[in-house]
DNA sequence: AAACTTGAAGTTGTCAGACAACTACGCAGT
DNA sequence: ACTGCGTAGTTGTCTGACAACTTCAAGTTT
């Protein structure tokens, strides 16, 4: 059962860090190591890595401490996350509208980002996400109905394609996303509301299981003002 | 001198790493912590630090590989880099125009953004950013004056405050980017010789030195498609 | 001949204990 | 009040060992 002690250890560990205040010092290594029961080595191995998060910080000598969240990227765009997960982290009432679930096949630019054939069958899933009665962003996402038919989404779905392959548990890695910004389609001004040409945020981006595999490829126009994207970047590797 | 074995080893493990191909198996652990001159628990630390970075994979009982640079983020918006530098590695042409360095005070945006009291002295840097003889970005950073003065910047200052910063051996850690799009304004309009009104990504962000003290505001106007901004992100906290 | 079983060698995962290097803090001495 | 110093406590590193797992080839069975 848990013969993963990393990784179990991993989730002690960061529970216990996100629920302790910022410049708390955790317990030392002999104790902690303990406490969690792992060896000092293994409980270093996690040290070392969420070290490198950014998460904690460790003065020899002195202790280990749990740094302020000022600093801190765990509501930044370096986690994937959906829209109506962000919304509701803030507290903010958000709806969908005009949701259509399509098949198609795959042109040109489809079949180059989905690392798919041209012709390939895919499902498109498109919507409108509201905010105090205003849309604010139009998400559409395109995967290989292979991945996800038409007919699997279930008869309540909300809108967000992401939360709903986290939530049948596929193995989701990592997600990499272009920023750009561009003036609105008539599509998209339709959409949204607003005029052609107007100012918008754009995203695109692609979701890779653990093996590498393309399994989504999604765009999203927002309207700038609502939501606040930021990224904590790194100034050199170490 | 290198009474530091795991910076040292970062380094060392870094730059084997960065020159062997994706997929390349690493020798083990054993081999690798004698070729190195550490011991194997600090080599396993280090490991466990770029396994966190996306950069290895590790398979119990099989070896350790280096994984596709497909899904890695050294290029992408994790690193801060300055425009010139990210312009130098794709081999771009890149010259400054408009350059202007001036002093001011804090307002209260300024005041609030880089924690200073209304009215601080400051120092603000603006410049335009060329490729190909066309104006594709406008930049600004402002800072404090007892940071950064007026004339502190050397007569062959290229533009690049950040570059300059480094260059001076300052302990810089972590920016804090918002991403945003916005219509251009008459003054960012006429410096990009495009129209009022007409389609920019904006960054804004915060630069932090080691101890959590803001040293730079920076604002960035880019004209979209001439850079590609990406970012890898993670879809859960392990 | 093909499929399955077994075993050995090599790899990463984890553990225990020890010592070194460093920090914080109280205490004695000035 | 200040200085210097020692001591306890903390993280940094090392050594050696064994467990768990993967791979592959040789042997066995079907």
């Amino acid at each position: 059962m848990s013969n993963f002690p990393f990784q179990r250890l991993q989730v002690d560990l960061a529970a216990l860090i996100s629920r302790s205040p910022a410049g708390q010092r955790l317990p030392s290594e002999p104790d902690l190591a303990k406490q969690l029961g792992v060896s000092r080595a293994t409980l270093r191995e996690a040290m070392r890595s969420f070290e490198t998060q950014g998460l904690i910080r460790r003065r020899q000598g002195s202790g280990t401490f749990v740094v302020g969240k000022t600093q801190v990227m765990e509501s930044g765009l370096e986690v994937l996350e959906s829209l109506e997960s962000i919304a509701k982290r803030l507290g903010l009432k958000v709806s969908v509208s005009d949701l259509s679930i399509e098949a198609t096949v795959a042109d040109e630019e489809l079949a180059k980002m989905l690392n798919v054939p041209l012709g390939e069958n895919l499902t498109r899933v498109r919507r409108v996400v509201h905010t105090d009665e205003r849309p604010v962003a139009y998400l559409v996402d395109i995967l290989p109905a292979t991945f996800l038919g038409s007919k699997d989404l279930p008869a309540d779905f909300h809108g967000s394609v992401l939360d709903f392959l986290l939530g049948r548990g596929d193995a989701l890695k990592t997600s990499r996303a272009n920023v750009s910004a561009i003036g609105a389609t008539p599509e998209v001004a339709k959409a949204l509301q607003i005029q052609r040409g107007d100012v918008l945020l754009h995203f695109y981006s692609q979701l890779f299981d653990e093996r590498g595999k393309v399994v989504d490829y999604s765009l999203s126009y927002s309207i700038p003002g609502y939501f606040h994207f930021h990224i904590v970047r790194r100034v050199k590797i170490v």
